[in-house]
DNA sequence: GGTAGATATCGATGGTTGTCGATATCCGAC
DNA sequence: GTCGGATATCGACAACCATCGATATCTACC
């Protein structure tokens, strides 16, 4: 590979890796993966994600998600900006509003990780 | 259902819905299913877990898995507890060692939450 | 160019978590 | 029964994180 693992982001470097229960992950890949789960791993970036999946066209406005939450506007846009640094949802502004995507492969090259491809 | 979402343990929260990509998740949801993201989103746990997995008979000794660690006995162990109290990992005594087997339905319902199924 | 609305950034704060050393518990062997 | 080794629990501490209010930035529109 032309990169070092640690170059990578995080969904960039879940596709290095054979399934978890194929064979042990070294200490690098751990280290690569984990942030990738981390931002997973919130019950608000979850809802986010899911939000943004499940809405039309695979896309949702900023201004769509804030109103499924008891949380003030910065704290959804810091979820939000979790989510895009660690590669899972793609960013796009349009005039004024801001329209996030998810990126399926990500999640994809996550559930092979998993061993959901066997 | 006959349980609320929240008595169950996260592996069993996480088989009660559908792919995130397909329907949004409800709030309740997502409190049940972080947890679980939770546990695997720390490097050790994740190379615990792939240890163990990736091991013979998909069975691993606790006195086989510390070595491939730079840390203390009490941090394995705690990694260890946070794995088996999700649900991802059995734990069986036998004599004075203590073997971890991982639950690969629990992984294989995380799969399909993240839309592995399709 | 000034104003209004949408989103992001900043700084602070309380709660959570990974790690450790010390200690407890459990079990087999002698 | 007691000794030694394997694992778990406890208490403490430092680092990290989710959240907020205040503020900055950006864009369209008048």
């Amino acid at each position: 590979m032309s990169k070092s693992l640690l170059e990578l982001t995080p969904v960039e470097a879940v596709a290095c890796c054979s399934p978890l229960t194929k064979a042990p992950l070294s200490a690098e890949q751990a280290e690569s993966i984990a942030p990738l789960l981390k931002a997973l791993a919130d019950p608000v970036r979850l809802r986010l994600l899911s939000l943004v999946a499940a809405h039309e066209a695979g896309e949702a406005c900023v201004c769509d998600l804030g109103d499924a939450f008891d949380l003030s506007q910065p704290t959804i846009s810091h979820h939000l900006k979790v989510l895009h640094e660690v590669g899972l949802l793609d960013r796009t502004k349009r005039g004024v509003w801001v329209y996030y995507r998810v990126r399926t492969e990500a999640l994809g090259d996550l559930v092979a990780l998993l061993g959901g491809a066997a």
